[in-house]
DNA sequence: CATTTCTATAACTTTTAAGTATAATATAAG
DNA sequence: CTTATATTATACTTAAAAGTTATAGAAATG
């Protein structure tokens, strides 16, 4: 049984209880570069449906991606961003 | 049967008939992030042990990744770029 | 409204990454 | 050398993402 009740509590609070802040900084990240694709995909009008045939993966699969539910993997995000003119890249962790 | 003999050929003119210009595309720019990924972790002198007691991403797990034996999921990465000083960034395909 | 388009979700199968334990290999010490 | 020890790679199991199909609910279009 949990010792401490979460009645009260905000998210910020509970999810410092949950997660160490490791795990909460590479979600955040993680949740950052998805918003990022969202916002790309949209601006250029493509709808998931029609991402699907330029990309190969699957509406489903784009929708639980953009909803946080799955991780994708780097394969799987890569597909998605290359017909819409981006990529990834590695770069230092800016303060 | 295959009616193209595989005697011969170089594995250019083999990836060509195997795969598409998509998949080689993508499977080359996931190799060259993997291969930024492994020259950092070197030029830092982190062994994959040392790592997975930083990242918390288990040494058989980074050793496959590196191998190219699998596409890590895109937290994965990231777990294992943070401890190096590195993240992912969404940029423009370069031409 | 009705209809089409788009996004979300569910259920289920297949594929593959992650976790665990161990083995092989390389590197360093005696 | 050969023996330790650190480092990387391999089987094998488990967990989770991808693929498939279908459908329901929003949101735009006629």
């Amino acid at each position: 049984m949990m010792n401490n009740s979460a009645v009260g509590k905000s998210w910020d609070e509970l999810e410092k209880e949950i997660f160490t802040p490791e795990e909460i900084a590479e979600s955040r990240l993680r949740v950052a570069l998805i918003g990022e694709f969202i916002k790309a995909r949209e601006e250029q009008g493509i709808s998931q449906k029609k991402l699907e045939e330029l990309s190969g993966v699957k509406q489903p699969i784009i929708s639980r991606m953009e909803k946080g539910s799955t991780s994708p993997q780097l394969e799987t995000f890569l597909k998605v961003l290359a017909p819409l003119g981006k990529t990834l890249a590695i770069v230092p962790i800016e303060k």
